[in-house]
DNA sequence: TTTCTTTCTAACAATCGTTGCAGTTTGAGG
DNA sequence: CCTCAAACTGCAACGATTGTTAGAAAGAAA
């Protein structure tokens, strides 16, 4: 079990990258971004529409799916389905894995290599392995207070 | 790592248990619980509501759902999101991890623990983790060849 | 700068999986 | 049988996400 650290891309390497791509830079990408490279977190569509509103309130929740999309698909950020109801995004890039908390929801990364998780041949039945991901699940410390409080 | 077997309850024990519980043995229920011990797949309520509905036409997909939750939290099958649109019950309660092809869905159990997927206490910051659970993702052999074929 | 083409955005409707609700039916103990 | 709480059905509603489309705006060319 390896410990390494987290890296996202700034705004303006995104800019730099859709120019390239040919798609325009217009005012809501770059906000979108921004707030992406601001949140170490795990947002989800709606989390990100509710920031980025705050310095445009103009902008549709359709636009911000649009550009989670987008990056997605560019390889520029990751995609999530940790059975919380909605998709988050990970502005983090690096394999990484999670720990969630089946109460709240939250989302804490785990940086760490687990080399031996491998499958042998012989279970693998022809699968040809892209990623293995790995969801530790649990309380986190303020769910963990609360029920205690409740059962008292 | 270590390797195991599978095993589910059968529509007896499961009636047994419901009336324990003092919840009614319906038609109804008795048919799902039969879908559910001859299907060691990881079915979606739909696809219980599709095979119940050969022997019993008249049942509403509402009662499946209902039936499928109870189950669940009786805690007597398991309920995953692996990201594929919808929930899948998995009838198997045994600790297990799964192996799921990212483009047709499918998934596959893996019967294995990998004692060494632990959390050192310091990145666990005061959570409680109740399981760890790993989805290998990729793609299984019948879409590895449709994509070979496709790109030829 | 003006114009033109192309792409994007906003608004709204639609879809999917799932659950809430209301009225009707039914299992099980008396 | 009868009774009655519990379960069933059908449908409406709901949250998350996507399709559609008209109008707006960005970037390129003149």
């Amino acid at each position: 079990m390896t410990v390494r650290l987290p890296a996202v891309k700034s705004p303006a390497e995104l800019t730099e990258l859709f120019r390239q791509e040919g798609l325009k830079i217009t005012p809501q990408r770059v906000s979108i971004f921004r707030v992406l490279h601001d949140n170490l977190d795990h947002p989800t569509a709606e989390s990100v529409y509710d920031t980025v509103r705050q310095e445009m309130p103009s902008i549709s929740l359709r636009t911000v799916y649009q550009t989670l999309n987008d990056l997605a698909s560019m390889g520029e950020i990751g995609q999530l389905d940790l059975g919380t109801g909605s998709a988050r995004f990970d502005p983090n890039l690096d394999s990484h894995h999670h720990l969630v908390c089946d109460t709240c929801g939250k989302v804490i990364d785990i940086y760490a290599d687990f080399d031996d998780v491998r499958l042998p041949r012989r279970q693998l039945q022809g699968f040809r392995v892209a990623a293995t991901e790995i969801v530790f699940r649990g309380q986190c410390p303020d769910c963990s207070a609360r029920a205690d409080r409740a059962t008292r």
